[in-house]
DNA sequence: CTGTTAGCGCCTTCAA
DNA sequence: TTGAAGGCGCTAACAG
């Protein structure tokens, strides 16, 4: 037993097909009360579903929109996948999510799966890579968003652009001031802290991590305060937790058996999931927050709020990013940043907490 | 610009629809190796993209997952989506997100929009809803997804059936033992501590809250122990905080100034993200944790197990749930629990931590 | 305002 | 093995 189509409702309700789908769906033509009563009538005892794939291979449109990020699992992606969800809602509109882990190859796969389908537009989140080994990846995704641009799709990144894209019509970039709001964190920091500052970092190249890493230093040259040492590792709490692990081993050292003495550090994590990575490696190593090091992140995740001792950090309206990012795409409001260079209303905000405040 | 057709691919490749489809699809006919290597090169410069919508129009399938969840943001969905995901990329197939903040009338509609859509399955995560007012809207859900299985859709659905479904062919149900778990915690727990027990759960009616705290019941009186009182709150942090809230005072009152001397509580929250915002709560007033409060959860949210003090809590396999069901739905795995009853081998563990040591 | 006529792009019998 | 023809369900131009 198929689903009951369109014809077999115009047939019980005995109009054509396209008095019954005038009736169905908004159109522009408005069909008499009896009839549309009528064929309403007969849909629903039908129980009539419209064949979505039918209608847009009609209407060469789907309804759909595409969410690519690295991990949905990851709460900073999930928050953002809250707010393209609801802006979706808003527009009527499905997301189909594709998930990448970050690589450039998988996310040139996702847009084409995303073409295929005919999505009416694509939003990408997570952080691009302009690392060597992921040239020509990008190159590849770079060429293949440009084609579903000029086929009319529409594409929002959050952040940067796609490495080596140009700008095609319908392409957008939603920017996030990472760089200034790292640059506004060290500055306060420097305020309240005199010793020495250690970053922990993702992979070079992870435009993110790069951003937030050179807004740091610059925040602190600003402060008249010397580089801060920079600890590359995983972009999630892993590598948070491994770098902890040294900065543990080095902050124990320097104090040469009297902790009291040794050299604090105040350590800058690029995102909230890796400074809790650090902070249970210090803890796990029987050092204390902030006691014996003090600790930022960036994102300021929902779910970690809680965490004690609060975590300093960068308030990122996540979920506004997502709506804004997908609102970008929305034919009606297209034009705004049609240039790809107009300033975006995306702002955060330095939020420090207990586990910054200096003894 | 429009995206190129298979018959422009034909077309350039000098040959017809039919063989262009056969050599760029799997058909079970091999063209030539001559033939199919040119029209190869014809699809790769035209950049040819199959329009999945015309393929699914007349294949009648889609290629489609739909996953409905209560908020995706919320890190016990996002587990499980993530595990969907995985378990949809298996099937290559993508998967399409609806999200209903849990209302049995949000989920009827994203049933239909999966429907319209063709998708092949539907996974639901998140509590059924037993309540009164609810009734009518999981009657209609129940019938959409009867309407859905019978055209042969295949659904599957985490922990309870939705209220009042029949078992459709093609409808799976993977159990959760809610219950037992929380037996056991309970067990153990009453094994520790020879204090008062008490529960934050959910609103009554909630499925997920109401086998969670029967379970616990159940748990105590196999211990011996009076049963617990029951706060009702929303099924999340908020709700949490707030019950916390009222606790703390209890707490604090009964101890009548004398903090020491007051009676202590073993608190049991049905979810992990209630646990943390009832502990936030009781330390906003300045009570410790596990000195003056011992404090349990449920689900083991990864995000959440760097809090301090651990929270003990009982293990779900997320990820894996989410995998599982997605796979029940898959057509090659049809058969194993077509009836709808077999045994699943979805398990849990309690996981005392510290939240639970009595001092 | 309604019905008729063509496709949207692809797959799948069927005959060659 | 290949090509020709029909149809998947719906919408969008036309006529009436």
């Amino acid at each position: 037993m198929a689903a009951s189509t369109l014809t077999e409702v115009a047939r019980l309700a005995g109009v054509s097909p396209a008095t019954a789908s005038r009736v169905l769906n908004g159109s522009a033509r408005k069909p008499g009360q009896d009839i549309a009563e009528r064929v309403r009538q007969a849909a629903d005892s039908l129980g009539y579903i419209p064949n979505a794939q039918a209608q847009g291979l009609a209407k060469s449109s789907s309804g759909l929109i595409g969410l690519i990020v690295h991990d949905i699992a990851d709460p900073y992606f999930a928050a953002i996948a809250r707010g393209v969800q609801e802006a979706a809602r808003e527009q009527r509109k499905m997301v189909l999510l594709a998930t990448t882990g970050g690589a450039p190859a998988e996310e040139k796969e996702a847009v084409a799966a995303f073409a295929a389908r005919r999505a009416d537009s694509i939003v990408i989140a997570g952080s691009r890579s302009s690392r060597e080994e992921d040239q020509e990846d990008n190159a590849e995704l770079a060429a293949e968003l440009d084609r579903y641009c000029r086929n009319g799709g529409r594409v929002a990144v959050v952040g940067h652009p796609v490495v080596g894209a140009t700008a095609p019509e319908g392409y957008h970039v939603l920017a996030v001031p990472n760089q200034e709001l790292a640059g506004a964190l060290a500055s306060e920091l420097a305020a309240g802290w005199d010793g020495d500052f250690v970053i922990i970092a993702g992979p070079e190249g992870l435009l993110t991590s790069d951003d937030r890493v050179q807004g740091f230093q610059d925040g602190l040259a600003g402060a008249g305060r010397a580089p801060a040492g920079i600890l590359r590792t995983q972009f999630n709490r892993a590598g948070g937790y491994e770098a902890g692990l040294k900065l543990a081993a080095h902050i124990k050292g320097e104090g040469d058996g009297t902790r009291e003495t040794g050299r604090k550090l105040c350590i800058f994590a690029v995102n909230d999931v890796m400074a809790i990575g650090a902070a249970a490696a210090l803890r796990a190593e029987g050092l204390r927050i902030p006691r014996d090091a003090t600790i930022a992140g960036f994102d300021d995740i929902e779910t970690l709020r809680d965490f004690r001792p609060a975590l300093s950090t960068v308030r990122l309206p996540l979920e506004e990013i997502g709506r804004l990012a997908t609102r970008a795409t929305a034919p009606a409001a297209e034009g705004h940043d049609s240039d790809g260079g107009l300033p975006q209303p995306i702002t955060g905000e330095v939020t420090l907490r207990r586990s910054t405040e200096a003894a």
